[in-house]
RNA sequence: GCCCCCUUAGCUCAGUCGGCAGAGCGUCUCCAUGGUAAGGAGAAGGUCUACGGUUCGAUUCCGUAAGGGGGCUCCA
């Protein structure tokens, strides 16, 4: 999670520097330069030569060099949401007197506001609050700024108390600061607290907030903001706080750039996996089965067998081994991996059954962990790689589960490799570029690495060495830093048992999901007593290596649903070729040809149905379809069809058996688009 | 798990200020034999998610549960 606030300070600047002279503001050094403060790309705040954001109109104290900030750079937009998320705030103590002030950062594409109301807000509400707001913008107040001490500040917040708290986190004299996040320290970030006052255009005080800035000129610089929704969040992200109501907005330097993001939320809901899923009949979530329990539909099963296909040869291809384990299994072996204890919110309750108590399993490691020990091992047996599709059940909690992405049963592509810890290194970078491979051949190129690192403050969480933690992780960072991929650290998202590297891809409408994981485990290994025999006759404990590719083979298929919108490449796609009769003297044609292109492994249909050619075009087209053979009497008679492809590309009167052949190798080739096959095709007729 | 919102035909959604339930798509039947994104006509299809309560009467109001959506927290 990043803010707004937390990307934009990288960023080269070449605009001009201008000079600001003590006690003068950088409104009037900008406007003696000639610098347009106004229209849609008016500068808003300034960057002093320390690299802080300043309001233009608070007088310098010494002199200075500036760079202006326009409002649609991305620091201006930042200072704009942060600048809306004051006139929610202030709209909404207006309407709704007793209601207590969280904080209110800008976050990508927007903002938002926390509050404590006297009851929680209402979709009704949010229409009166952004009515409130647009007069609160168009009175044109002054944002203005005023330092206070934290005594006095805290006299004039006294029922504040959320406030007070923020206050109190940033330290004084005898304390301490605590560490805030980006989003808090957005707020009182700084050496001394400022107070920002709303002023009416008479100067007088309208409202007033603690904040540390810097703030539009005035709220009329508000060129364009809505209101999206409404959350609830717990105060400071902790469960153990009260939950805070959060209202949502987004606001834009143009009416034209919000309307252009509105439009491409409405886009990305188009390719929401569970909207698609539904259309393309590809899955469904039958309530008599549960929540979280997907059922997969004959178009959606070949997706997922293709997938399975695809990842099963090509771990036979890296050397692993294809191996099978139950579903569930005595409780005591989760006792032995360790994960019962930390693990056991997420996992199902206990079945008994017979005078034992028996688990469905959550993760496959310690079922693996059972083959490697069922024999001596030789570290000639090094590195011993296993695989299979794990199903495993989660007992995710209720409010998280989210169509195919998060489930509470599905499918792992898990894979443990059994290694001497001078193999992990190389064992790692291997499974690294698989995964890589395998993104590559899905077409998916929205990624980045994580590296997930144990929480040094939380022992109790994790096991394990100091000294075993820091080689794990040098391990992974050392691999991850090799790929030049982009890299993010994930600080105490490692298992309990060890570090990890993720894939993390984006959806539709931008969220991330981890995908592959590469997991480095000493633990494991111990709690089961592995060992193999090493060259000097002694024994010794391998580590293990976790690895899933797809993740979860239910997730990865949501992921590229949306990825593709639906219009899957042709290697994938539920039905590659549709065979269209112009009338319907044709069926028995193209079900001959269809019969070809199967003996091929093609997979294909002839829609016979009582529909005009037009329809089944249209049909075809909606379902995503990437091939349509198309043929009339002309076409029967010549040994000819018409390819039409997703795209709308086409090609008439070409030979069935030219036709059949370049099908195969457009599947074979993974592509997405079609081929250019006007120039080379040839033509058994003229056009009509 | 927490907060807010939602649940009407297979799908997408109207609707009833508490009085016998509607459309389009899809399905089925018939007519139409049509050359690159919707030919025409007719029919079938609903305990208005479930269970309680209020009421002469509940799909509608209230409560609870299940499922879904948006967030938060969590996420091997």
């Amino acid at each position: 999670m990043s803010s707004a606030v937390s990307q934009s300070t990288a960023q080269p600047d070449v605009r001009p520097q201008v000079a600001v002279a003590a006690g003068t503001t950088p409104r009037a050094a900008l406007e003696a330069a000639g610098i347009d403060l106004n229209g849609p790309s008016g500068v808003v705040v300034v960057r002093d030569s320390g690299g802080q954001l300043r309001d233009l109109d608070v007088p310098f104290v010494a002199d200075d060099q500036v760079q202006p900030v326009p409002i649609d750079s991305p620091d201006g937009l930042a200072v704009l949401r942060h600048s809306t998320a004051h006139v929610l705030a202030q709209a909404v103590q207006q309407l709704f007197g007793e209601t207590l002030l969280g904080i209110g950062p800008p976050v990508e594409n927007g903002f938002y506001y926390d509050f404590l109301p006297k009851r929680p807000f209402t979709p009704d509400d949010l229409v009166a609050i952004e009515k409130k707001m647009a007069e609160i913008i168009k009175a044109a107040q002054r944002f203005s700024r005023r330092e206070i001490s934290d005594d006095a500040a805290r006299a004039e917040l006294a029922h504040e108390k959320f406030k007070l708290e923020l206050i109190g986190l940033k330290g004084g004299a005898d304390q301490s600061p605590t560490e805030l996040d980006a989003e808090e320290s957005s707020q009182i970030g700084g050496a001394a607290l400022t107070m920002y006052d709303n002023l009416n255009r008479d100067g007088e005080l309208v409202w007033t907030d603690l904040c540390r800035g810097p703030h539009l000129p005035t709220t009329r610089r508000i060129p364009a903001f809505k209101l999206m929704r409404v959350a609830a969040a717990y105060w400071r992200g902790s469960e153990q706080n009260p939950q805070l109501q959060r209202i949502y907005g987004t606001a834009w330097a143009s009416k034209d750039d919000q309307k252009a993001y509105l439009f491409r939320l409405e886009e990305a809901a188009k390719r929401d996996h569970r909207k698609l899923g539904a259309e393309l009949d590809l899955f469904s979530f039958p309530d008599e089965i549960g929540s979280g329990l997907p059922v997969f539909h004959p178009k959606g099963g070949v997706i997922k067998r293709v997938m399975e296909d695809y990842v099963r040869q090509r771990h036979i291809d890296e050397g692993f081994d294809y191996v099978g384990t139950p579903h569930i299994s005595k409780e005591g072996l989760f006792h032995t991996s360790g994960h019962l204890p930390y693990y056991a919110e997420s996992m199902f309750p206990p079945l008994e059954s017979d005078g034992a108590t028996y688990r469905l399993k959550a993760m496959n490691c310690p079922m693996h962990n059972l083959i490697y020990r069922s024999r001596g091992r030789s570290y000639r047996d090094l590195p011993l790689r296993l695989f299979e599709f794990g199903h495993v059940y989660r007992h995710e909690k209720s409010g998280v589960v989210h169509g195919l992405t998060r489930v509470r049963g599905f499918a792992q592509d898990d894979s443990h490799s059994y290694v001497t810890p001078e193999q992990a290194p190389a064992e790692i970078k291997h499974l690294l570029n698989f995964c890589l491979r395998l993104f590559d051949d899905f077409g998916m190129n929205d990624y980045y690495l994580e590296l997930s690192t144990r929480d040094d403050s939380k022992p109790d969480k994790f096991v394990g060495s100091d000294s075993e933690w820091a080689v794990a992780t040098k391990v992974l960072e050392d691999v991850a830093v090799a790929s030049g991929l982009e890299l993010v650290a994930d600080p105490g998202g490692a298992a309990y048992y060890g570090p990890k590297i993720s894939v993390q891809a984006r959806d539709a409408i931008g969220r991330t999901w981890q995908m592959s994981t590469i997991q480095y485990d000493f633990n494991q290994p111990r709690g089961f007593e592995l060992e193999y025999q090493a060259a000097d006759g002694t024994r010794q404990q391998p580590v293990m290596i976790h690895s899933a590719k797809f993740g979860s083979i239910e997730r990865f298929m949501g992921v590229l649903t949306e990825h593709y919108a639906g219009a899957f490449p042709a290697w994938l796609a539920p039905v590659q070729v549709v065979g269209i009769p112009v009338t319907e003297d044709q069926v028995d044609y193209l079900y001959e040809v269809a019969r070809r292109l199967r003996q091929q492994q093609i997979r294909v249909e002839v829609d016979a149905s009582s529909d005009r050619m037009q329809k089944k075009i249209r049909s075809a087209q909606q379902a995503k379809v990437p091939l349509m053979l198309i043929a009339g009497g002309k076409d029967a008679e010549d040994g000819a069809v018409s390819f039409r492809f997703r795209d709308g590309e086409q090609l008439n009167g070409v030979p069935v058996d030219w036709a059949i052949e370049q099908i195969v190798a457009f599947v074979a080739s993974r592509a997405n688009h079609s081929p250019s096959l006007p120039d080379i095709a040839p033509v058994v007729r003229e056009e009509p």
